[in-house]
Order: C-alpha cells, then sequence, then structure tokens
DNA sequence: TGTAAAATGATATGTTATAACGTTAATAGC
DNA sequence: GCTATTAACGTTATAACATATCATTTTACA
C-alpha cells in the first residue's frame, strides 16, 4: 500500500531521469520508494532490511550503495553525512519549477535523539552570514546543505538533551 | 620528539582530570598526545596506527574507542560526526580561564578534500540568527559545535570543489 | 542483430564501532 | 596495612558500514 505521495514523487523521478537520460529501473524505483515510505532517514542496511521486510525485494549491500549513490548523484535524495543515513529529497513530490534538489540550498536538521531529520529552507542572507563569517578563516563552504544536530520537538518535550 | 604545544596541552589535561577527579592514565596521555602530535583529524584506526608507528605503543581497537570516549567526556577532544574522526581540543594548551572545550562554543569546518579541521569561534550573534531561524521549524540546537564541510584554502585553490 | 555501454550479481574484503566478560590496578573506608 | 569497591584495561567476538573487483545480464541503438 504506497502513499499517494510517494506515487507523486515516483513520478516525478520517473520524468527526472527519462529527461537526464538515465534508466530508472525497477530496483532504483524500489530503493527509492523505500526512503519515501519509511518517512525517516535510513542506513543502507536499514534500507536492505525495509526493502526486504515492506516491500519483498531482495537487494544485496552493494546494490543498494551502487543505487543510493545513483540516486544522490541524480539529486533524488541526500546523504545524512552526521548519522551515515538517507533521506528521500524533501521537494521531490513538488512540481515546483527547478530540478529536484537542484536551486534550493536546503538544510537538514537532525534529531540527534530519534534521527527524525527535516529539510527546511534557511533565509539566504543567513547563509551569507556564515559564508562571510568563515572569510577570515580562510575556509570557504564546500556545500550547500548544512547539517545540524538538533532536538526535534517530541524529544525535546520528553527528555534532555543528549550532549 | 614532542612538541612543546603538545607538553603544554598534556600539562592542562593532567590538571583538568586532577580538578575532575579522574585518572590521566599512561594510554590516555598517549592517545591524547597521538591526536596532539599529528596535528589533524584521525580515526580511531589511524590513531592506533600513529600510536604504534610513532609513540611506539600498542592499543587494540577496543582501548582506542574506549579512552576517545572518555576524553570526549571529559571535553578534551572533539569527535568530527562529518568524517567519523577525532581532534584535539584547540583549546587544550590555552591557559585560558574556562576549562578546555567548556564555555566556548566553536565550531568545526572540515575540509572535504584533505580532512584537515579548523575549529573557529563563530559571532554569538551569528548563532543566535541560526536559532532563531530554526524555531518555526520546532527543532532547537542540540550541541553548541556546528560542524561545516568547507574547502580550505590550499584545496581551494588547487582544484574545484567535490560536492 | 551485433555491439558497446550500463546495470546488476556475486564474492571478498576493508573499515568503523560495540558487546560481553574476565583480569588487573587504584582508591577509600576500616 | 587489609580488603571491598570501583575504574581501567585485556581479550575475543561480532555488528554495522562501505568498497573493490570481476563476471554476467540487460539495454540502447547503429
Amino acid at each position: 500500500m504506497i502513499k499517494s505521495s510517494t506515487e507523486a514523487a515516483l513520478a516525478q523521478a520517473s520524468k527526472h531521469c527519462a529527461s537526464r537520460g538515465v534508466r530508472f529501473t525497477a530496483k532504483r524505483q524500489t530503493v527509492l520508494t523505500g526512503l519515501l515510505e519509511s518517512g525517516q532517514a535510513l542506513s543502507a542496511y536499514e534500507l536492505m532490511d525495509y526493502c526486504r521486510d515492506e516491500l519483498d525485494i531482495e537487494l544485496l549491500p552493494m546494490s543498494i550503495y551502487r543505487i543510493l549513490a545513483f540516486l544522490e548523484r541524480e539529486m533524488l535524495i541526500h546523504r545524512v553525512n552526521l548519522t551515515n543515513k538517507y533521506i528521500a529529497c524533501a521537494h521531490l513530490a513538488d512540481d515546483c519549477v527547478h530540478e529536484p534538489g537542484k536551486n534550493h540550498a536546503s538544510h537538514l536538521l537532525i534529531c540527534t535523539r530519534c534521527h527524525r531529520v527535516k529539510e527546511v529552507e534557511m533565509p539566504p542572507q543567513l547563509l551569507r552570514s556564515i559564508v562571510r563569517s568563515l572569510q577570515p578563516t580562510g575556509f570557504q563552504l564546500a556545500k550547500r546543505h548544512l547539517e545540524i544536530d538538533c532536538l526535534c520537538s517530541d524529544c525535546a518535550e520528553s527528555g534532555n538533551a543528549t550532549t
């Protein structure tokens, strides 16, 4: 039983791949479906389990990693480096003008307690401030996606910070 | 041949542990020395190699991880989650008023190309802006240490961004 | 329909991290 | 000083995360 939002996202992804001349194969669709349906960040192995248990499709770790690399290259998913997990791009189902993941500088808020991930836009002016504050250090931003360790509202209510 | 800055940092660390009533054992000193002397972020296994090759002390992975956990708990080192490595706290050798790692909200700038890590202070006002921009999301900052994917000046000069 | 490229299968191995349980060493209270 | 208690460390096993390599299958398309 597939969510309608998943259907829409898959349709978008398929269109995207077609327009880029790359193949949106059954297995790639499975992996993306897993990420979309689970609604959370999953590690490669968790995703493998999800595909087996919920979608009834067996994939080897190597296949999962290859497909995740493909989907990331196509900007259909994001790798969350802080937790070594993967999430579907939140903008996939949008019928927005821009390519998925392409023209928005979104940031990942990661709940360190429950591992929920929220993809949000931050004020461009704030990003500029960060860039400016980095200038004297000689370091420059390498990515448009900041990853920020957070507590989500649920976890903040029901306990205290971890670190 | 130990750097004088390392000596100073070790002295600080020793004092810190004494005042906290925890033991700064020989092995813990070895691990911290490795991080200080190497001058870079190291994974647990890289650190194990460093201790063996440069300090001539054999430690098993389990010991390394235990000691890293201890040093992190004592705020003498930082874990770099973006790269799964560890660095000595940049403020260790400072004879500043505050405890090492305690009263400064520093951020880690990580070169995605050469993995160099720089620990910097960011304007408190900037941190406040970030906190404020998170408010509508329901997520709140969990750590005082932001980790930011960057390019260092050397890598920025000699090539293009990775992602 | 033959061929080149892309995708996937299969196996092995490398890398990062923790669990579990036993032994040794340090410290505190007597 | 003795001994109970706790902290540190040793040891082994295994979990979790990730990539290398080469064989085979599928696909696109000339």
